[in-house]
DNA sequence: AAGTTGACTTTCG
DNA sequence: TCGAAAGCCAACT
């Protein structure tokens, strides 16, 4: 385990994720710009920490690929939520950030 | 106080 | 469009 991250922080993350709509997800950056930070990489530890209460799938990196190593959970979620879907030659995909990133302003 | 680590981001080739 | 390298932030040792 590494950082737990302090309680303030992590209930202003999960604050944000937990506001984020179904069909649609933001970037590690933009949670944490929310935050007034640009600490993605914190973020990225809260959801690993505290994650299983939030919908932690609609929080995906700036490339549109969800977190590393739960690809395979969150294409589920994302399925199920009908969130906009690229599928790449290779066999992945990626969530389609132009349509499905969501403002919170 | 300095070094290490991580569900990250951005820039460059 | 993809991969490698450097940059950044918060928290731990």
């Amino acid at each position: 385990m590494r950082a737990a991250p302090s309680a303030e922080f992590t209930e202003a993350v999960l604050a944000v994720v937990a506001a984020i709509p179904p069909g649609r997800v933001m970037t590690y950056g933009d949670v944490a710009a929310v935050l007034g930070s640009r600490a993605a990489r914190a973020v990225g530890n809260v959801m690993s920490w505290y994650g299983s209460d939030v919908p932690w799938w609609r929080v995906i990196r700036a490339s549109g690929r969800p977190a590393a190593g739960h690809e395979d959970r969150a294409l589920e979620h994302f399925r199920a939520e009908q969130t906009p879907l690229v599928t790449t030659d290779g066999g992945g995909y990626r969530v389609d950030l132009r349509r499905a990133r969501h403002d919170p302003a």
